[in-house]
DNA sequence: CATGAATGAGGATTCATTCAT
DNA sequence: TATGAATGAATCCTCATTCAT
């Protein structure tokens, strides 16, 4: 009859740990098939037999990864100042601190991911329903009260919604290509697509100072 | 000693053709690996081994799919009449042709393209350098146009541009991953896109009328 | 230096039961190979690492379960009073005692082992020396004084044993095999069984040829 | 567009065969769970790869050996001429044939078979299903008959019929099991095993009334 | 060129056994 | 002694690729 040992579950919970680390590393590299069972508990350091005490099989791995990508603080949290604050610079100060969490693990984390979610259904509907359908429930009301309070023009918010997200994930998406004028200014992107968003690139500007647009 | 029959290079490129399709909706439907060569045979209505007298291995029939991305009509066509035409309008038609073009056909490529190209660098490389790099190498000077005309504001061109393709990535892959929403909506898109690219979403400004911007 | 303790030689002798217990069910249900030691442990409320310290390895659990069938009480014991009785109510006791032996415990012993002694010559070898000669040399020597007794007619005494042990064996191979009409009439079994070995299924007198009968 | 090749089918039901050959030798001699599909690959002269081009598999393998039991000649024909003579002399012949056919092969087949049919509910329903039943099921009508013509004594004919297919199995078990004496002397089996069954062990036969003996 | 049987390397998974606690 | 996490050899099965017909 063991103790239900905090120690125990410590330690359970750090191999499970050490085991998604070795495996969001692995699958990001070489992608989930290519990566092997070997391989992962090879950079895990342990032997293969032993994933198997922590997941159940190798699709319970990028399941677990997903898990945490959905752990990733925020969130909610982000949403709780908007409405305070005026739309614009919620948005800046969101994407900064979106696009400044992508770094290196998470953006491995989605690297390990994505591909599988396109192909395997199970992994796709997790990820819909556990995040994005989440991210989109909370945000649709605070989008609607700027809608009200005018701050926003009356662009169907659902399809606004997905579009600043598309946006999002689309950079992303160019820059785990490859594309390098993206990796070396990832730092800018937050500003200028939160002005672009806001603002559009159409000179003369309607960006909420109608004298600009005679410049 | 092939004759330089042209029938039968026609044969030949008929068969490479009914191949490429089987390829397609097979790695569209289960993933570059889960795809088997049989099953891709199977679909084809052709024997396993016919398959390698027309393509070296399994990884050349996905090169053969993104040549053929490749070949997709358009891009260069798109922006010579870009410089005539001002931006908005240009934009407009121009989304609304790309994403209509995303019939089932080319996104059922794209999903069969996209996992891998994530994950092997080969295939990644190949669709930054063929498709991804001409279109940027295209559409800048158009841009550049466009910003001396003054019909863009001065934000980087670069950034800019990436922007854009970035959204609508990300776009795609939203309706990739199943969101309902966009699929149902898939027509209101470009001009919502475009709406927002151009004036953005913030309320005040001259958005909405985009006649508007040429008093 | 371990203490003679009977007390501990006691609880061994206890744990070593409950261990073999366990075993017995696995391996009945499930065979030999498809039950693991997780399996029997789990079924003995103990941990894996446990049997260890009991049996050197799984398949001295067979060998364990083999020793207990042998202990099973009896065998020599009901011989005793074959010389007394006249064969044919001694066939019918023995029977009678014998199938009624076979309980769901032992019947499960049964399937535990049997399976794997058809295969392991070393599982086979113990049965044989242990079991079935033994047997069949305490039964030679009453078989043979009723022969002597002209009880019985002069057969081969070690063939007519062998006979009579199959056809036991056999009964209980086909109820193991899950023959409903023997399991549902198992009581029946050993007068029906007996009577046939004793006089045979031909009508009016045994073989055929009444005169012999007589020599 | 494949002609339905003759020869090709000829050539699929060959290597089948020999497929089965391999197993049923290495399940027998190894057990099924101790036989890899490597070593009947081996024993088959193929590569491993090869048996699944035949055998759905593992499992597939032994019930096709169960398969091939079932095609062994016989049954319904033996019980044909069974009603014209009497029953003595016809179990006599069928025993005799039974016993034969167990050459090597089929003994083979058996001890590949009956280890797993004790413990794999599949298999064993099949056998029940496809040849025990049938077999009972054929042997009912002309047990009757010899009940009807007196040839018989009006003993149970379903517990009667199962004490003869048993004590044929209980030998045979016997004799897999190593029993030296029936090996040697195997030829002997079918009479005396006929006689006893017919006529009974008892002195002076006069069955069905036991006392009778004690006269 | 087309075929599809044969190949065998490779990979996910299982499980008997060990051993530090 | 008891525990159960760790181990890694062993095994079934898949599938890209080859090649004789």
């Amino acid at each position: 009859m063991p103790t239900p040992d905090p120690i125990q579950a410590q330690l359970i919970a750090a191999r499970g740990a050490q085991i998604l680390d070795a495996a969001t590393q692995d699958f990001a590299e070489k992608g989930f098939h290519r990566a092997t069972i070997k391989d992962i508990a090879q950079t895990a350091g342990i032997a293969d037999g032993t994933i198997y005490n922590y997941f159940e099989n190798k699709t319970a791995l990028l399941l677990g990864i997903l898990d945490r990508l959905n752990e990733t603080p925020s969130r909610a949290e982000h949403f709780t100042q908007a409405a305070q604050s005026n739309m614009d610079e919620w948005l800046r100060s969101y994407l900064k601190q979106r696009l400044a969490l992508f770094g290196p693990e998470v953006q491995q984390m989605f690297r390990a991911i994505l591909p599988e979610m396109l192909i395997n259904k199970e992994v796709r509907d997790l990820y819909v329903q556990q995040i994005l359908e989440p991210t989109f429930g909370i945000a649709a009301p605070f989008f609607q009260q700027w809608i009200d309070q005018r701050q926003v023009r009356l662009l169907d918010p659902a399809l606004a919604m997905r579009l600043v997200a598309g946006a999002f994930l689309g950079l992303l998406m160019l820059r785990l290509l490859g594309d390098s004028e993206l990796e070396k200014r990832w730092d800018e992107v937050p500003d200028i697509l939160a002005e672009i968003i806001m603002n559009g690139l159409a000179q003369g500007g309607n960006n909420g100072r109608t004298t600009d647009k005679h410049d």
